[in-house]
RNA sequence: GCCUGGUUAGCUCAGUUGGUAGAGCAGAGGACUGAAAAUCCUCGUGUCUCUGGUUCGAUUCCGGAACCAGGCA
């Protein structure tokens, strides 16, 4: 019998941490949190962290689990996600997985296949050089040789996933795009809702420029000062978040803090179309428009 | 008050040797399967400030007006 599995996801800034404590309560659940930049310690005010106490005794897994020196990525979060997922059940509660990574929704919900096969780092460094060199259309060239089906499908201009494929075929010997097509068709292993909270466009924006107005008052350039300190650069795969390299340019100089807020506004702006672009595109996927409620925060 | 420059897409500005116009940004749509808050792709019609004139035809040339800069008084 497939297991119970809710999955609360929107756009940056819609609300979504205020209803997940409400429907954890109501439904008897634990949250997940599927979140790329709350899983790193000192990264509070820029990445929206729910605060202990705004929790109200929900327990919360992949918080402050890392340091922002450390990698992150979607496999990392799938095994820990599972072994959260694990131990939520073990309380006889229901995971909810709240957040706005898709991909890392993906993942763990369609439990896709990212199983090791001793990658190299060395290669991929080698090709990142050659892109910087040469341009990542010699990338695409080297891809279309071995692989012409991925080629194919990945823009020329897209170096970081020509490089992923180059490197997939390395390590396998397998076309990238076959094992993407098998992997696409995968059914759920869970008995899942998977909820995605939205709001008029205009409204989001809104929330969006007010959030980080506040962000700013709550001590944001603080926050990022003291990264700094501790050695934080942008190299840093934590440090490519929102408000972390805008506020980062700003305390490089290369940027007046008007501008680097006009950035962070308009990107998250753009990120939040992106993540719209991906649930659009999600299948079995509950939209929840804030609009056909009268609730609003 | 006088002189000079400007007024073109939501914003910043190109441009049309006279045949009603195009970039960047904003905005919209899309891709994504080991960086995903990342990375990448596609999408450009608007009384060319108003008003007389010249002209087959004016956003473009000439006159006037309004507004905005800067300079001189």
């Amino acid at each position: 019998m497939k297991q119970p599995f809710i999955i609360l996801t929107g756009p940056t800034a819609v609300g979504k941490t205020e209803l997940s404590i409400a429907l954890a309560k109501a439904a008897g659940g634990e949250i997940i949190s599927a979140d790329s930049m709350q899983v790193y310690r000192g990264m509070d005010i820029g990445s929206a962290k729910i605060r202990p106490e705004e929790m109200q005794g929900v327990p919360h897994y992949l918080i402050d689990i890392l340091e922002p020196s450390e990698e992150f990525h979607v496999v990392s979060f799938q095994q820990y996600a599972r072994e959260a997922m694990e131990e939520i059940r073990s309380h006889g509660k229901i995971p909810i997985l709240t957040g706005g990574t898709g991909f890392y929704i993906q993942a763990v919900l369609y439990d896709i296949d990212f199983t090791e096969h001793g990658s190299e780092e060395s290669y991929r460094k080698s090709l990142e050089r050659l892109a910087a060199e040469q341009g990542s259309s010699v990338l695409h060239a080297m891809l279309k040789e071995v692989d012409p089906g991925s080629a194919a499908q990945i823009h020329p201009n897209n170096s970081k996933r020509l490089i992923r494929a180059l490197e997939y075929y390395k390590e396998t010997g397998e076309p990238i795009s076959k094992h993407n097509e098998q992997e696409r068709q995968k059914e759920s292993p869970y008995n899942f809702c998977y909820f995605v909270l939205n709001d008029d466009r205009a409204r989001l924006y809104e929330r969006i420029d007010r959030r980080v107005d506040r962000m700013l008052a709550e001590g944001l350039v603080d926050e990022v000062r003291h990264l700094k300190e501790k050695g934080c650069t942008r190299e840093m795969v934590a440090m490519q978040g929102l408000g972390y390299k805008e506020i980062l340019d700003y305390l490089d100089g290369k940027t007046t803090l008007e501008e680097a807020v006009y950035i962070l506004k308009r990107d998250t702006r753009h990120f939040a179309k992106r993540q719209l672009t991906w649930f659009r595109r999600e299948r079995d996927v509950i939209w929840v428009n804030k609009q056909d409620f009268q609730y609003d925060e």
